[in-house]
DNA sequence: ATCATTGCAAACTGTTTGCATCAAG
DNA sequence: CTTGATGCAAACAGTTTGCAATGAT
C-alpha cells in the first residue's frame, strides 16, 4: 500500500532540505509561521527570550541564514531599511504603509490569484522555470472610521 | 498658453522631491538608471571612481539612503544577502536565478502587464490606494544552448 | 559513535555620524 | 547670503566567526 502523505511538520520541512531538527529551528519556524509576524532578529530573541526559550543571539542569526538559503523563511527590508523575516507558509503578498512603514500580509486569495497558474503563466512568457515569487504593494491604507 | 511638460531630468525628478541638485546626485542615479545594473554601495564606489568622479563613500551612502526615502531608487536584498540598488525608472520585475544569485530586470510588457492597469485592480480588491509594486520572480533561466 | 548544531565572546564589516568646508538656489 | 550637501575620519551596530560543549540521528 502506498504511504500516506506525511503530515506537514516543522520536523520534516527541515529534513526535506537536509537539516536536523533541534529546538532553536522549531522555535524560529514556529514564531515566523503566523499573518503579519515579520520581527528582526533582534526581535525574534527578544520575543523568543520572553517566552523562557533558552537560545542565543548567534543562534538566532546562524539558523535565520541557513534557514533563508534553503528557502524556509524570507528576507527583507522594511521601508525604514531595517531586515526583517517571514516564515508564514499561506502564499501571501505584502502590503507596506508607505506613511507608518507597517508591513501586513495579505493572502493571494485576497487578490484572486492562485499561486500555482501564475507561476505557469510567467514561466511561459519568460522562459524561465519560476519557482516562486514575491510581491510588495506600497501604498495607504484605506481611512478607518 | 500651458506650460510645456517639463523633460524628465535627474534635476527635474530630484526637485519634484525636493532635493537639491548635485555632481554626486547626478552621477549615482545615472549610474543606476540603466537595464541590469543593480550594484552594492561598495561597488557603486569603485565604479564612480573608475570613471574619475570625486565622490567619497559616505556620500554614496548617505545619498543611496536619501533617494530611497524619497523613493527615486529601490533597495533590495540578492540571494547572497547583500544589500544591492537599482534605479532603472522602466517599469520592471527582477528575474533571480536560484542557482548563481544573478538579478535579470524584466520590463513588465514582456509579462503583458500594464503597471497603472494593474495598480488600479490591486487597489480595488485590497481597498488601499496602491502607488507602486515590486515583483521579484525566483527560478532557473532557460537553458541556453 | 559521529558529526552537525549550539552559544558565548571576540572579531569583523558595512553603514552611520561629527564636523569643518563647500556650493546650490 | 543662507542653507543644505560633501567627504574625511572616527564611531557604531548588526552580523559573523572561532571554538569547546552539546545533542540529533
Amino acid at each position: 500500500m502506498p504511504k500516506a502523505k506525511e503530515k506537514e511538520t516543522y520536523r520534516s520541512r527541515l529534513k526535506a532540505v537536509g537539516l536536523r531538527h533541534t529546538m532553536p529551528r522549531e522555535r524560529i519556524l514556529s514564531h515566523l509561521d503566523r499573518k503579519n509576524v515579520h520581527p528582526t532578529a533582534e526581535e525574534l530573541y527578544q520575543g523568543l527570550k520572553r517566552k523562557g526559550a533558552p537560545i542565543g543571539l548567534s543562534t538566532i542569526y546562524l539558523n535565520l541564514h541557513v534557514l533563508r538559503e534553503h528557502g524556509l523563511i524570507y528576507e527583507f527590508k522594511d521601508p525604514k531599511g531595517e531586515t526583517r523575516f517571514d516564515g508564514w507558509t499561506e502564499p501571501h503578498a505584502h502590503l507596506v504603509d508607505l506613511e507608518t512603514g507597517k508591513v501586513v500580509d495579505l493572502p493571494l486569495k485576497d487578490l484572486g490569484l492562485d499561486r500555482e497558474a501564475f507561476l505557469k503563466e510567467v514561466s511561459g512568457k519568460t522562459g524561465w522555470e519560476v519557482k516562486d515569487f514575491r510581491l510588495e504593494l506600497r501604498g495607504t491604507p484605506p481611512a478607518k472610521e
